[in-house]
DNA sequence: ATAACACATAAGCACAGACTTATGTGATTC
DNA sequence: GAATCACATAAGTCTGTGCTTATGTGTTAT
């Protein structure tokens, strides 16, 4: 189930980091690894379960592979927390603006 | 840090439907383990880690310990996932028109 | 008071998964 | 065309974690 595959992505620390960094740009797997202290086959092997779980995707160009973040891995985790609407407490108010932020 | 718990407690598949069980409605650890086929000790310790994740709150009732969701988790997930709005695609428009439901 | 109950905790085991080193694959450079 | 580069894959190791059985703690029932 794909649901599985994002949260078990997810679980790890390194992982969120990889993703983080690519929500603040598209990269490459040699500029991801840039002070994380991690080696090639570590970060090539978290890349390709942040794909399998629909997170990132990549787009080759030559011998490098570019990274992105793939919007469709977010919209499940939207869907899985909408399932749980009847439980938001008040603080999320702050995503409520957010979203209105999004109209303009 | 409590996002790495939050993401860890759901990483598991049990641990998961557990949650789901308990947003239906409150229930104790033993109504909870119906048609689950888990034994009562494997039980008390999901439940611990959904507690520890601040998923999931009790209230003890006698010998009974009823659980219940605990919206301060789903806030957490909230506000990761509000990080990358960035990047979510059209199909959160669903959510939009939940949170425009939820103002009546 | 003693038994039964609901749940938590302890200790040990078995498997998943995050790492390592080594090697493979395909693209670029010289 | 040989070397180098960017990345993927293989195989093995070691730690984390989800399970088990056994036992502990507190509550209700008889």
């Amino acid at each position: 189930m794909m649901e599985h595959d994002i949260f078990r992505a997810l679980a790890d620390p390194t992982r969120r980091t990889i993703f983080e960094k690519l929500a603040a740009g598209s990269m490459n797997a040699s500029a991801l690894r840039q002070g994380m202290d991690i080696s090639q086959p570590a970060m090539s092997q978290h890349l390709a379960v942040l794909r399998a779980a629909g997170l990132v995707r990549e787009q080759k160009e030559g011998r490098f592979v570019n990274y992105e973040v793939d919007p469709d891995g977010l919209a499940l985790i939207a869907e899985w927390l909408a399932k749980y609407r009847a439980y938001w407490p008040a603080r999320i108010d702050a995503l409520r603006l957010l979203l209105k932020d999004m109209d303009q």
